[in-house]
DNA sequence: TCTGGGGTCCTAGGACCC
DNA sequence: TCTGGGGTCCTAGGACCC
């Protein structure tokens, strides 16, 4: 007998989050937009019940807000993240283990708790969530992570399961698979939906039942592992300890488009500061920088151009000044003058924890510039962003994001806690 | 006419996820 | 006018080696 996996994930997760400082925004249709203020990422149930779909532009939107008169928020993910911590915090005690997936899910590895009623167990973490935090769940529970997503989702969408469902019984889970559209299921996409369905597959059931070598076939070892998966054979383990991440990345699209050099540099040497604080955040450093910027792919009638070069770091650092200075080689030499960008980022790959880094002959006062950074860090952090910055940041930033309906930081900044008054 | 048979490493790009 | 910002994994194919 497997161990059974939970997956606990947020109703509507930024929509929620926004909900529990602002009780004028339930009940009522509201959306959360993506950075840049560009299109919907989140919906709320009413929201999605006017069609409202995931990925939508706004300006699509506009007679859909004013008839309806749909709440409209920029994103605001340092809320967002705050509140994930305060979730995870509440599910602590109802498992052994944890996978925190994304930002709004999180598997849970039950061994040991087997001879509970999980779905009571499972009531009382929702319970648990909402009492700190307001924030309405689902759990889905099953053998593998692909069945708990599964799970997961009949919990959200079918009523009678109330939010739990428990699919660890073969019985249990047979209709629900025949009935479990086959593009649904955690893991196909779009191109693979299509090869499946031309080879008659439409259901979670009979994607489980199609020959091992038929998946493979079809989909590589992704696929095949998946279909064990289906079949309740575990072959994608909940991650405990979180995995040494590969590569990351800062990237951004533009308020304005940028047309000039010395704009572009602006944008690029605030990603590689942000960069340069996330890798040191992690205790890591890179191997690689990639710049890279392209022009609006939405208007083909205009002149298009993306560009990119990638700078090998050598020796491997972390340094602020050191990724600026390398993504300007970088975008001096992927530059060409005369169009209108409305993109850009900086890709870090080959990354390695500080400490096992290799040391080279050259690296000088390296001890005094991490003494820097740490200056840096600590000054931004404590006054804000933009209180140290190089020059190459520039002062116009005319670049900069949209992001005109952000709700405060609630929960992060003292300055801007809610107040309650009692009468 | 006809041009070996392995390896490894790296990169680009596809597919998928939230 | 206006279309997000992150990530992961896998494969094919080229460069290079013996």
């Amino acid at each position: 007998m497997t161990a059974p996996i939970a997956l606990i994930d947020c109703n509507n997760y930024y929509v929620s989050c926004e909900r529990a400082f602002d009780a004028r925004l339930v009940g009522v249709p509201v959306i959360v937009l993506s950075n840049n203020d560009g299109c919907a990422i989140a919906r709320s149930a009413e929201a999605k019940a006017l069609g409202i779909k995931m990925g939508d532009p706004i300006h699509h939107l506009r007679d859909k807000v004013r008839v309806h008169g749909i709440r409209v928020l920029s994103s605001n993910y340092t809320l967002y993240g705050d509140m994930q911590r305060r979730v995870v915090a509440a599910c602590e005690a109802f498992a052994r283990d944890f996978e925190i997936y994304s930002i709004d899910e999180t598997f849970l590895d039950l061994s040991g708790f087997e001879d509970r009623d999980l779905v009571a167990h499972s009531r009382a973490m929702r319970e648990q969530v909402r009492l700190w935090t307001t924030i309405p769940t689902c759990v889905g529970i099953a053998e593998t992570k692909t069945l708990a997503k599964l799970a997961n989702a009949v919990a959200k969408k079918d009523r009678r399961f109330d939010g739990v469902a428990d699919l660890r019984d073969d019985d249990a889970r047979h209709d629900v698979m025949q009935a479990f559209p086959v593009e649904n299921v955690w893991g196909v996409g779009g191109a693979t939906a299509r090869k499946l369905n031309a080879l008659g597959i439409e259901t979670a059931g009979a994607l489980r039942d199609m020959p091992m070598k038929q998946a493979r076939a079809v989909g590589t070892v992704v696929l095949e592992r998946l279909v064990a998966e289906l079949r309740g054979v575990p072959s994608n383990a909940v991650e405990k300890v979180e995995p040494q991440r590969k590569g990351m990345a800062v990237t951004r699209s533009f308020g304005t488009p940028v047309t000039t050099f010395d704009s572009m540099m602006g944008a690029l040497s605030q990603y590689a500061m942000r960069a340069g604080e996330k890798l040191r955040q992690h205790g890591l450093v890179a191997a690689r920088l990639t710049t890279f910027f392209h022009t609006n792919r939405h208007k083909p009638e205009r002149p298009q151009y993306a560009g990119s070069r990638t700078i090998v770091l050598h020796p491997m650092t972390n340094d602020s000044l050191e990724l600026i200075a390398a993504a300007r080689r970088g975008a001096e030499r992927a530059w060409r003058d005369g169009y209108a960008y409305t993109k850009a980022g900086i890709m870090l790959d080959d990354l390695v924890a500080s400490d096992m880094r290799p040391r080279t002959l050259f690296e000088g006062d390296a001890d005094k510039r991490d003494r820097l950074m740490d200056a840096l860090d600590q000054i931004n952090g404590r006054f804000g962003k933009w209180t140290a910055v190089t020059a190459s940041q520039g002062f116009r930033r005319e670049w900069k994001l949209r992001s005109e309906m952000r709700s405060p930081a609630w929960t992060t900044s003292l300055a801007e806690v809610p107040t309650v008054s009692a009468l």
